[in-house]
DNA sequence: ATCGTGACGAACG
DNA sequence: CCGTTCGCCACGA
């Protein structure tokens, strides 16, 4: 069966270890990027979820991902930080509203990979 | 190969 | 606490 995701090395990177993130936790890009073996392509990750398809997204936990400061910051009209928002409360993490914001506290949500998966999947 | 894009991040002012 | 600028770099055209 073919994927539709993008096979690209840095994007398949990306969707393996964004997939990979648990529910309740969630992620920065600048993680993601650095899990994907690339400490410096943080904007890349925030670009290939972007291009991703509905269908695409349905599989991969997209709304798990926030900036470094635990903002909401997607920017796609579609899938929004109100449904960012609703789909991390869904599964439990508490989202504040700060302004016209949203933030997640990365202290109490921030996923922390065990350093052995991490080397495996290294580039 | 070159160039514009971008859901980032850090550094300024 | 804003907004701006710059550095970063894979990807698609």
């Amino acid at each position: 069966m073919k994927r539709k995701i993008r096979q690209t090395n840095f994007c398949h990177n990306i969707y393996y270890w964004t997939k990979r993130i648990p529910k309740g936790k969630v992620a920065t890009y600048g993680l993601i990027a650095y899990l994907a073996g690339n400490v410096y392509a943080a904007r890349i990750v925030g670009w290939a979820l972007h291009i991703l398809s509905d269908e695409e997204l349905k599989k991969i936990p997209w709304y798990r991902v926030v900036n470094k400061e635990g903002r909401i910051s997607t920017t796609c009209l579609k899938h929004n930080k109100l449904l960012q928002k609703k789909l991390l409360e869904k599964e439990g993490i508490k989202v504040k509203i700060k302004k016209n914001n949203f933030y997640i506290d990365l202290k109490k949500y921030l996923w922390l990979p065990k350093m052995k998966d991490n080397i495996t999947k290294r580039v």
